[in-house]
DNA sequence: CTGTTAGCGCGTTCAA
DNA sequence: TTGAACGCGCTAACAG
C-alpha cells in the first residue's frame, strides 16, 4: 500500500501524533524535529488520507459547489473563479452538476454531500425543500444567483437597475414597441426573470409606452431558444424595433434569426443582452454587464469567512455592480412614414 | 452529531454490520430485514460517511477531474458530460481547476487526489514528469486530449485529418495565400497545434503552395489572441486570401479583427475554425466539428470500465469522428487583376 | 442469514 | 516537547 504516518514517525524516529503535529504546523513540536519530519515525508512522498484525517477531525476540507450546467459560460466562469479561491485556501471541490430533473431530484435525495463537505456554494436556486435539505447539512451555505434566501449568503446584482439601463437606453433611443425575451423561470425556480421582466414593465410605464403581450417571448436561457424566440416576435402583427433579451446567449440566437430574416440590426431591430459574455465583443452586442467571475470569488470568500468565524452572526449578502456597455447592435428606430 | 450506522441499528434492532450490507444491497440479509432497515434508514434520514467507508474499504467512489480552464467551452462541455456518466455511477467529482503555472504546480508537488480519488480523467495534457506522477497514484488513468501516453486511456480526434479537411476545402476553393493561426504550445505541452500545423503544411504541399511563415501566427487558443494573430497577418507584405484557425475561439478573434479593419468575410478573406463551438452558428462560421461532449463521456465510461474490470489489458485508444460544417465565412477568393 | 471482532489512518486527548 | 491510548464510522473476516 502506499506510505502512512506511521511510516513516516519510524523512518523519522519519532511517534506518529508528533508527525501529525509537525505536518500540520501545530505548536508544541522543537524547530528541529520538524524540519527533519517534514524532510522524510517530503522524501517518502507521504500525503495524509483525507479519508482518515477528516474521520478524525470531522473536517472535510472539501467544498461542495452545485451547478445547473457547468458547460455554459455563465455557469463555467463563476465556477472557475470559486474554484481558484477554494483551491488557493487548501480547499477541494467536489462538483455537482444537476441540469436534468432526475439528477437533480437524484442529489437532493440521497445528498452525497453529507458528511462530505464543510460547505456548499449552488449556483443554481432551490426551492424550499430543497434549501431545507440544504440547510439541514449543517453547514455553511452560499449562491451567486437570485434573492435573498433564509440561511444563504447571497452575492448577486441588482437586476432591476440593470434592466432599467438596459430598456431605458432603447426608450431614449426613441423606440416604442421593445420587445423582450426572457428566460424561462419554470424548473430552475429562477427568481431572476421575474425580476427582470417586472423592471422591464415598469420602464416601459414610465415612458408611457403601451404593454404589448405579443413583445414578450420565452428563450429558455438557450442560443436556440433566443432564436425561436425572435422568430415569434417577428411574426406579431406589428414586430418589434428593439428586443432586449435576458442573457446574452439568447441575444445571440435573436441576431441568427434576424439574420435569417434578412434583417439587420441594428438598422431594422436593435438587441440589447445581459451578461456581458465573452463573446459579446466579437458579434458587437451592446449588453449589461455583469462580474461573473467576481460573484464567483466573492461568493467562495464570504463562504472561507464563515468558516473560519463560525460565529459571525447572519449570513450576509452582497450586491455587485452592473454597467451597460455599449457596441453596435442598438441604434435609433428607422424612421418611417406616417403609421 | 448527526445520525451513525449504529444509531440505525438500534433502531431497527439488527447489528451494525447488517445495516452495512443491507443497504449495499450485498447479498446475505433477508428480504424482511433488508426493506425495514431501509425504511429506517431513509427515517432517519441516515446517509453512510463517506471519509468512514472508504477508510474502511479502501474506495474512493470519487474521480478526479483534472482541467486547465472550467470556464472555457471546450473543457466545459467535456467536463459537463463526464460528469454526467460519473455521478450517473454513483461516483462523485473532484474537479481541480489547474489554470495558471502556480495551481499547476501546487497541484503536482501535493498531489491532494492522493488516496482521494479512484481514478483520474485529465483534460490537460501533463508533462512527462507530471504524467509520472499521476501514474503513482496507481490509479485508471484517461485523458481527452493530445496523443497517446503510456498508462493512459485516450479519447481523441484524428487532429490531422480535421486539419486537412478545412485546409483542403480553402485550397479547392480556389486560395493561395492560406494563413494560419495556431494555438501555443507553450506551457500546456499540447501536442495538439503541432500536429496541426504538420497536417496544414502537408496540405499546402500537395497542392504545389509554397509556405510562407509570415502566414503563421500564435493565437493562445484565445478570442483576443486570435484577434491579434489576424492583425499580424493583415500586415504582412501579402496578407491571405484565407485563414485556418486552430480553435473556434481564435477564429472569432479573427473575425472580429476583420471586421475592425473594415475587410469582409467571406467576400475579403476566408475564415475556417476548429471544435464547432456552441456559438460558431450564430456567427455563421465554418469549421471542423469534434464531438467534444461525446469524448468526455466515452473517456468516462472507459475509465469506469476499468475500475469495473481491473485487469482488463492496456488502456485503450478512441478515435471520435470529425466532420468539416460550411456555413458562410468560406467562399472563393476575390479575382484580382493580373498579379 | 446474522452478530462479533478487528482494523482502515488519522487527530486528539492525557500523562509523562 | 513528546508518546501512548483511544475513537472517528464504517467494512471485512470470521463465527455462529
Amino acid at each position: 500500500m502506499s506510505v502512512s504516518i506511521t511510516d513516516v514517525a519510524r523512518a523519522a524516529g519519532v511517534s506518529a501524533s508528533t508527525v501529525s503535529r509537525a505536518l500540520r504546523g501545530q505548536p508544541g513540536v522543537s524547530g528541529e524535529v520538524a524540519a527533519q519530519i517534514t524532510a522524510v515525508a517530503a522524501r517518502l512522498g507521504y500525503t495524509a488520507s483525507r479519508s482518515a484525517s477528516s474521520l478524525a477531525s470531522g473536517r472535510t476540507f472539501t467544498i461542495g459547489v452545485v451547478v445547473p450546467y457547468v458547460g455554459r459560460w455563465f455557469f463555467g466562469t463563476v465556477l472557475d473563479a470559486a474554484e481558484h479561491v477554494f483551491s488557493a485556501a487548501g480547499y477541494d471541490v467536489l462538483l455537482y452538476n444537476l441540469g436534468s430533473p432526475e439528477t437533480r431530484k437524484r442529489f437532493f435525495t440521497k445528498m452525497p454531500v453529507r458528511k462530505r463537505v464543510d460547505a456548499v456554494l449552488s449556483l443554481l436556486i432551490p426551492d424550499e425543500e430543497e434549501s431545507a435539505a440544504l440547510r439541514s447539512l449543517g453547514v455553511p451555505l452560499a449562491t451567486t444567483v437570485g434573492g435573498a434566501r433564509p440561511g444563504f449568503t447571497v452575492v448577486g446584482i441588482d437586476d432591476r437597475a440593470g434592466t432599467e439601463s438596459a430598456v431605458r437606453h432603447l426608450v431614449n433611443l426613441g423606440h416604442r414597441r421593445i420587445g423582450m425575451i426572457s428566460g424561462s423561470s419554470g424548473p430552475q425556480h429562477w427568481t431572476t426573470p421575474i425580476a427582470r421582466r417586472q423592471a422591464y414593465l415598469e420602464v416601459l410605464a414610465d415612458a408611457g409606452i403601451e404593454h404589448d403581450p405579443a413583445l414578450e417571448a420565452d428563450g429558455d436561457y438557450t442560443v436556440e431558444g433566443g432564436e425561436r424566440a425572435m422568430t415569434e416576435l417577428l411574426a406579431a402583427a406589428r414586430p418589434p424595433t428593439a428586443v432586449f433579451a435576458q442573457s446574452d446567449e439568447m441575444a445571440m440566437g435573436a441576431l441568427r434569426a434576424l439574420r435569417r430574416h434578412r434583417l439587420r440590426v441594428p438598422d431594422d431591430v436593435s438587441v440589447v443582452g445581459f451578461d456581458d459574455h465573452e463573446l459579446a465583443d466579437v458579434v458587437g452586442l451592446t449588453t449589461v454587464a455583469q462580474p461573473v467571475a467576481g460573484q464567483g470569488a466573492e461568493a467562495a470568500r464570504l463562504l472561507l469567512r464563515q468558516l473560519d468565524e463560525p460565529d459571525a452572526g447572519q449570513p450576509g449578502q452582497v450586491r455587485m455592480p452592473i454597467r451597460l456597455v455599449l457596441r453596435e447592435t442598438t441604434a435609433p428606430p428607422r424612421p418611417r412614414g406616417p403609421q
